[in-house]
DNA sequence: TGTATGACGATAT
DNA sequence: CATATCGCCATAC
């Protein structure tokens, strides 16, 4: 990962892009604070997004998606022009399609993973490092979108109460409503809202098939759980 | 425009 | 410590 300041941006764009070709995370900083990222793209990357001009013959056409077996289900993800638009993990294809289908507005057809969206799936699922790519958030209203902006900026292997979020967007007794806006996650594990928890030391819920028990299981992958639970020892005291 | 609904939080019991 | 209650706030209808 390289820290890149505007300047250094505006200066040296050549030498900023090759480096995030080379496959290195670059982020933006702006008065020393990280605010952007670079994600490299690789020749083929975009094979499977439709065109500019395509884009705009049919505006709301055209949504691709690829099926990605993880160790706890099927993940779909759903892209367009933007990048990905709507991803769940689902139990058969026939399933995502309907769903994906009623939140985009139209239909998805089946597409070989772009190489792009492999390894965005693959980062953000390994948590080896912060997915910071482009993500289709056009359906989400203002105050979810920052909510889920604030959520990319929580590092693998931590986690942030609702409340935290609430403040971090400047509203500060919005906690459930942060809470709602989780639910509504149009990308999880992208955007990742599992690492958001209750302040009374609670998980909080999760909607993704799987539920709270998936959300430990990544948690707990990502490090980001002080005490594993021991079976064993469930329950035992002093 | 009003009303109902949550992946919440603090407090009381 | 678990449950109940009430306040909160952005959405969906």
């Amino acid at each position: 990962m390289r820290l890149v300041s505007t300047a250094e941006l505006k200066n040296r764009t050549n030498e900023v892009l090759r480096t995030a070709q080379a496959g290195e995370p670059i982020i933006i900083t702006r008065h020393g604070r990280p605010v952007a990222s670079l994600m490299g793209l690789a020749g083929g990357d975009l094979a499977g997004l439709p065109d500019r001009a395509a884009a705009a013959r049919a505006p709301s056409g055209g949504y691709a998606y690829s099926a990605f077996v993880l160790p706890f289900g099927t993940f779909y993800v759903a892209f367009g022009p933007l990048g990905p638009a709507f991803a769940r993990i689902a139990a058969s294809p026939g399933a995502f399609e309907r769903d994906a289908a009623r939140y985009l507005g139209t239909l998805v057809r089946r597409s070989a993973p772009p190489g792009w969206l492999a390894r965005a799936v693959r980062e953000a699922v390994g948590a080896r490092r912060v997915f910071g790519g482009p993500v289709d958030l056009s359906r989400a209203g203002p105050f979810e979108r920052e909510v889920l902006a604030a959520l990319r900026r929580i590092p693998a292997g931590q986690v942030r109460t609702y409340g935290e979020i609430a403040r971090a967007v400047g509203q500060p007794g919005a906690a459930r409503a942060v809470g709602t806006a989780c639910a509504r996650n149009p990308v999880p594990l992208l955007v990742p809202c599992h690492r958001v928890v209750r302040s009374d030391g609670g998980l909080g819920g999760y909607s993704l098939i799987g539920g709270v028990g998936l959300k430990r299981r990544l948690l707990e992958s990502e490090g980001a759980l002080p005490n594993p639970p021991r079976p064993q020892e469930a329950g035992r005291a002093r």
